[in-house]
DNA sequence: ATGGTTGGTAGCCAA
């Protein structure tokens, strides 16, 4: 089973080029995020001709998440729990059957977080880390096959991005966010593309400006988390690069497991 | 050091 993970940066910009690569690709499961898409206004009819049942979190203008599955949903779990107040659509669960087995995945999209002075951005950032770590937490608890897959912002590792000098003191890569990112894997899953390789330079991000895609100026800030009962049954891991090369591309592109499930 | 681009929206904000 294909699950892949894509910040397509709108919906509405971005529909034939997400059809495309479905059509290319063919995930069992796509976890999108931006959608920038209210839920009634998502154009769900292409994507479900292919075979694809459509659950979305969107609200207006920004933000907003999807999950694209062949398998029918059991369950849809909208919102990160822990703040009332937190209005923003980053988040959501699907649950699944396959076979005797339950699978959960979420598509997320964590906060940016800049600029680090900004307590409305950096610290509402590292809240919703914690949350994500206390509801993790309580997730694993289950002992089933969980994926978390999303735009994470965050750079986990000097050699995830071009330059790290760029990115000192930046929200994707200082100390408290990446502390949060190495407390939240340590809870026990497994980042599927480093399980995969510990090549340096990989990259899943690159600007619109300053010519990053042809200078390969990127970060990579798409995981994939996985629980050890989805790790079990890891495959593989890989990042759809050429899709950055399209017309009209996303400045993200899609990252994607497969498990033997 | 600065500037550079895109999407959604109708202002500029977010990235």
């Amino acid at each position: 089973m294909k699950i892949a993970s894509w910040n397509i940066n709108g919906i509405k910009a971005r529909h034939d080029v997400l059809i495309e690569w479905l059509k290319q690709a063919s995930p069992d499961i796509a976890c999108l995020q931006e959608i920038k898409s209210v839920d009634e206004a998502f154009p769900a009819s292409e994507i479900e001709a292919l075979g694809y049942n459509v659950e979305t979190h969107g609200q207006k203008g920004f933000n907003g998440v999807a999950i694209l599955s062949r398998l029918p949903f059991d369950e849809v779990n909208r919102r990160l729990p822990g703040d009332d107040e937190d209005e923003l659509a980053r988040f959501m669960e699907g649950v699944f059957t396959v076979g005797d087995k339950a699978l959960r995945v979420v598509s997320l999209y964590l906060p940016n977080g800049n600029p680090v002075d900004d307590p409305r951005k950096f610290d509402y950032k590292l809240k919703w880390m914690d949350r994500l770590h206390a509801w993790s937490k309580d997730r694993l608890q289950l002992e089933e096959p969980l994926i978390l897959a999303g735009d994470y912002n965050v750079i986990p590792q000097p050699e995830d991005c071009w330059n790290p000098k760029v990115w000192e003191g930046d929200a994707l890569f200082c100390e408290e966010t990446r502390t949060r990112f190495e407390a939240l894997k340590n809870l026990g899953f497994t980042e599927a593309l480093r399980a995969s390789t510990k090549d340096a330079g990989i990259y899943t991000f690159w600007d619109y400006q300053a010519g990053a895609w042809p200078k390969n100026h990127g970060i990579r800030i798409d995981h994939l988390l996985l629980s050890a009962e989805a790790a079990d049954m890891m495959v593989g891991c890989e990042v759809d690069k050429y899709v950055r090369d399209w017309e009209k591309p996303s400045d993200h592109v899609p990252i994607w497991t497969e498990i033997s499930i």
